[in-house]
DNA sequence: TTGATTGCAAAGAATTTGCACTGGG
DNA sequence: CCCAGTGCAAATTCTTTGCAATCAA
């Protein structure tokens, strides 16, 4: 489980700008699923003022170089997080937003046998757990 | 199998209007998973003016109501399917677009099991697959 | 140099909302 | 009769695009 090596914006053929080289940083410090909006606010605040378009023009651009993975957990905006390598699935608390990230081999075995009865050659797969933590279930 | 018997709008404490009664049995009669925008066209196209918003609206009461559900497949819209009693997953052809159902008590028994280890009280899930279905294998 | 990259503002697309009118019970 | 329900158009929200200016190689 060693930390996987940030792949290098030149390995994936993209130019090296400032813009992206920012809007990668970000990613790699944090651990959470940003939105495009909290990436734009957060180099507002540190003096950066990349254009909103801009992250998003990126963050395509990182998905496509395969170095950053989009998410859908809430309907009304898409949440974007470094590809560190390992495929993984997502719980999360519907109360405070806390997500846990998880991989189960038997799901993905049992994915596999589901497609292989209808004759479907698998893509790729979403599966999110929504629920309660504990510290909600606390204090609601 | 037998089919479900459709809750009618009484029962569910919803006033029987035609709008909703048009809806509803677009709903019924349609195996398909429908965008509100499909079901405002049909409407259309059968000479039933109702207005888009009214739609929507109608939908989401629908789904609060527990008749309809609404899921997620493409990331640029929402579709809706009457609830007809069995919880189900997908498993959709990006090609085609083509959408099978099924249900994995193993699956959902990991879930259950995942969920417990991190103490969280499971509200809901989605596992939607994506692949290609074997009709668009052959024809690309 | 020079095509790729940015920023800004305008455009889009799906969905929601404000408000006056209408219809079901 | 009377308020929930509806239609229409305007408003929202997230995201994408057009275009002139700017920057990396």
């Amino acid at each position: 489980m060693a930390s996987i090596p940030r792949k290098d914006l030149h390995e994936v053929g993209l130019k090296v700008t400032t813009p992206r080289l920012l809007i990668l940083h970000i990613l790699e410090e944090s651990s959470d699923h940003l939105r495009a909006e909290e990436i734009h606010q957060t180099l507002s605040e540190r003096g950066h003022d990349v254009g909103l378009a801009t992250i998003y023009r990126v963050l395509t651009q990182f998905i496509s170089a395969g170095i950053v993975n989009k998410h859908h957990f809430s309907e009304d905006h898409a949440v974007f997080e470094l590809d560190r390598g390992g495929h993984h699935d997502h719980l999360m608390c519907v109360k405070c937003g806390d997500v846990k990230e998880f991989i189960d081999e038997v799901i993905e075995d049992r994915q596999n046998s589901i497609a292989a009865r209808f004759h479907y050659e698998i893509t790729d797969h979403n599966l999110y757990l929504y629920g309660i933590c504990p510290n909600c279930k606390e204090s609601p």
